[in-house]
DNA sequence: ATGTCTTACGGAAGACGTAATAATA
DNA sequence: TATTATTACGTCTTCCGTAAGACAT
């Protein structure tokens, strides 16, 4: 059982599906099929009950992955840091956020940091009104984004986490009460963004029109979130952020108000699929063991 | 980097010599040197510096050695668990001892069990006048054996104590004195071998001449240790053993005396180069750890 | 000369893809 | 019929041995 065995074992265990694994492995669905059916001989058992329709592992392929699972990773990680050790290149993982969510990842990446010891972490700063560009240059490995995102390019992993939307605006502003809905919104100036942002991004956070359907209008063009504060602050436009902002970026002049009638904004984990490396699938798997808990 | 290239990198480690390495993997020298090649150039860094005299790990290639060993075990271990457990066989390594031997391996069956949990250890009595039988039909894996053994299908491994040698005799014999010299066992019978042993290992433990070359006549001829003990104590005949016997075969009628001149005896793991196996590997390992301390 | 590591070359094994087949919903 | 796993077969990589070469003792 060679370490390529290994491999497409342990992918089929955890995707549990013939098709899936092939795609991870980028290798067709017989390699798979004809891999796992060597080793199954080689071992003298079945290692996954399948149907058609179903795949799972059985006990003594329970047991198989709990022993190669932790192995396997080491290995690899270690083959990973004495490489970037000898080429004198340094093993990192660059994190693009935007606003209070970067204050909010502790888990995820405390656990991606325990396990992947060799490993520098850094964070950049998304801008939510180009929130593709820096992960199409390579800037950043990973953004973190709120859905939806179809992009042909871009993988969308796990949900980080669901937040409430709330609106931001000066104090002095018509429309600060303890609460508003939407509809409040078609008498307001909203901030929007002024980049290439996909109009189905944008709308999913801040729409278009009111649930009577009045046009909400767009103010100050924005890109930073920077500009989104002092645009606030000068009192004429209103923002719509997560409800995290209010609590780490607290303005003097600046109200966070709930808006109660407005959807959850989902936020994901997302990377260029051809630029997939196994640090983002470990921090894939760290966010993913975090939500599920 | 496969498994059978760590395998290959690990053994040239351990060995830090091209050709024994090949040998223990059972393929050409030729195989080595291209594995580790190929190793160094995808991994950017020499691994080993090596003249045509001497082999040594670089520092890069300790730090790949640190990593990859103890997950390689662990992912051959797992397997071989595995399989035995598919294939309901159970893993087991017997030993051969002769007398005392067996009662003084703490150390050694103690590291080897911790690192090797799933496999039972048995163990059997080796017959002093038959040393290498058990080991050829296979009824044991190891033997444990004074040296020197010079046998073509056998291989010896790291010593694992060395014992003075001392007299056994009943208290009424003419030589039951504090202490003897080699030189009275010419005024004795000494009880001989009663199978196929070989004159060259008989003759280390129990010398058929004095040192000043008087002959060493062979009393009752024995097969087993009980065997001995009662040729003893009938009180005709002598014999010659290692000297943890006197702690643990207290007999009444029975005395054992040092004698001062004789060599100590070494006691080695011994098997059957065609029937090495992960397993007996692991034990010698365990063997030669503790002997180094 | 002898012992040891490396390089060149060729044959065999096996990794992998394509395409056809079987099985299930 | 659509989806998914398996089997058959051909190609191409690579594993590995043999043999010759390079280097030191």
């Amino acid at each position: 059982m060679e370490l390529r065995d290994i491999e497409i074992f342990l992918t089929l265990a955890e995707e549990l599906h013939f098709g899936r694994a092939a795609a991870r492995l980028f290798v067709s669905q017989a390699r798979v099929s004809q891999s796992i059916k060597a080793q199954e001989r080689r071992i003298g058992a079945v290692l996954f009950e399948r149907t058609s329709r179903v795949v799972r592992l059985t006990p003594i392929g329970i047991e198989l992955r709990d022993q190669l699972q932790p192995a396997y990773r080491q290995i690899t990680e270690g083959i990973a840091v004495v490489t970037a050790k000898a080429q004198g290149t340094r093993r990192m993982l660059t994190l693009g956020t935007m606003g209070a969510i970067a204050q909010t990842l502790g888990g995820p990446t405390g656990d991606f940091r325990e396990r992947n010891p060799g490993v520098e972490m850094h964070f950049k700063e998304v801008h939510p009104a180009d929130p593709f560009a820096a992960l199409r240059s390579g800037d950043i490995d990973i953004a973190i984004l709120w859905l939806p995102v179809h992009e042909p390019d871009l993988t969308v992993g796990p949900i980080l986490r669901s937040t409430p939307v709330m609106a931001m605006m000066a104090r002095t502003h018509p429309r600060d009460r303890p609460s508003i809905v939407l509809e409040d919104l078609g008498d307001c100036l909203v901030v929007g963004p002024n980049g290439p942002i996909p109009r189905y991004m944008e709308e999913s956070l801040v729409p278009y029109f009111t649930p009577s359907g009045r046009p909400v209008s767009r103010g100050a063009l924005v890109s930073t979130f920077q500009e989104v504060l002092t645009a606030v602050a000068s009192g004429t436009s209103v923002a719509l952020t997560q409800a995290e902002a209010a609590d780490f970026y607290q303005w003097p002049g600046i109200a966070y108000v709930p808006i109660a009638d407005a959807p959850l904004s989902h936020w994901a984990i997302v990377w260029r699929t051809a630029a997939e490396t196994d640090l983002i699938r470990d921090f894939v798997a760290a966010v993913a063991d975090h939500s599920h808990r």
